[in-house]
DNA sequence: CGGTATCCGCTTGGATACTG
DNA sequence: CAGTATCCAAGCGGATACCG
């Protein structure tokens, strides 16, 4: 991702903006409270309660903040039921699932290295 | 990831550490700065000077801190050369290659995406 | 129950300067 | 060139309170 150079023609432009935008993206999505949301919500649909209490160490604020940055990016779709007390329920889009699928890949990542990662550690802290 | 509740027997203790370790590691990984790095260096080896070029918007302090972290946690391989002045390389480990892997997966997400999310901005911002 | 708003401490991270 | 250290401002994020 990025890392070319444009050099003014129009076209270049409109790469130009599309790499921003995609940089945007990533970064919107690269960090850990979004990423956990997301593997979470793969598994099956679930209500804020429960996410925060999936998540976590998750704070209310953070994961409200997280859940609309989500929905605005349409990795998440909102639903919410007009009862008394009310229910929100969370659940991913075809996108989101699709991102979901790479998370997968790095959480069995960790479970595959974790002895490595722990070892190595010791190592350079030594 | 997570998400389990052990009662109290030493092998759930065991399984409750791997599950912190798992956590921090997770989080460790789970920035912007970590997953860009990680997936440049996937396509060569770079110095220093040129992975701060490569990764754009990344500041001195933010590319060393981040280096040290990856190599602590052995995704990144760091060798000094002795000259004047110094050059100073660094390779992804297998544990790193393996990782970027997935981040090539988040990327190629991204550029599948883009359109559906910037669509999906717009209606929402609007 | 879920969401928004306010307050505020404290971490993050940029800028700068100095070493080998 | 690469790394460390110091300083300091901005903004992240927690706690709390209040509304629908």
């Amino acid at each position: 991702m990025g890392g070319k150079r444009y050099s003014g023609s129009p076209e270049d432009a409109d790469l130009a903006r599309a790499d921003s935008l995609a940089r945007e993206i990533f970064s919107d999505v690269a960090n850990k409270w979004a990423l956990l949301i997301i593997e979470f919500l793969g598994e099956r649909t679930l209500r804020f309660s429960e996410l925060r209490n999936a998540v976590e160490g998750i704070s209310h604020k953070m994961l409200t903040q997280n859940l609309r940055m989500l929905e605005r990016n349409g990795l998440v779709e909102r639903t919410v039921h007009p009862t008394v007390p009310p229910r929100v329920e969370y659940t991913l889009t075809e996108a989101g699932q699709a991102l979901r699928g790479t998370i997968d890949g790095m959480c069995a990542w960790t479970h595959q290295y974790i002895g490595h990662i722990d070892e190595s550690r010791r190592r350079f802290d030594g």
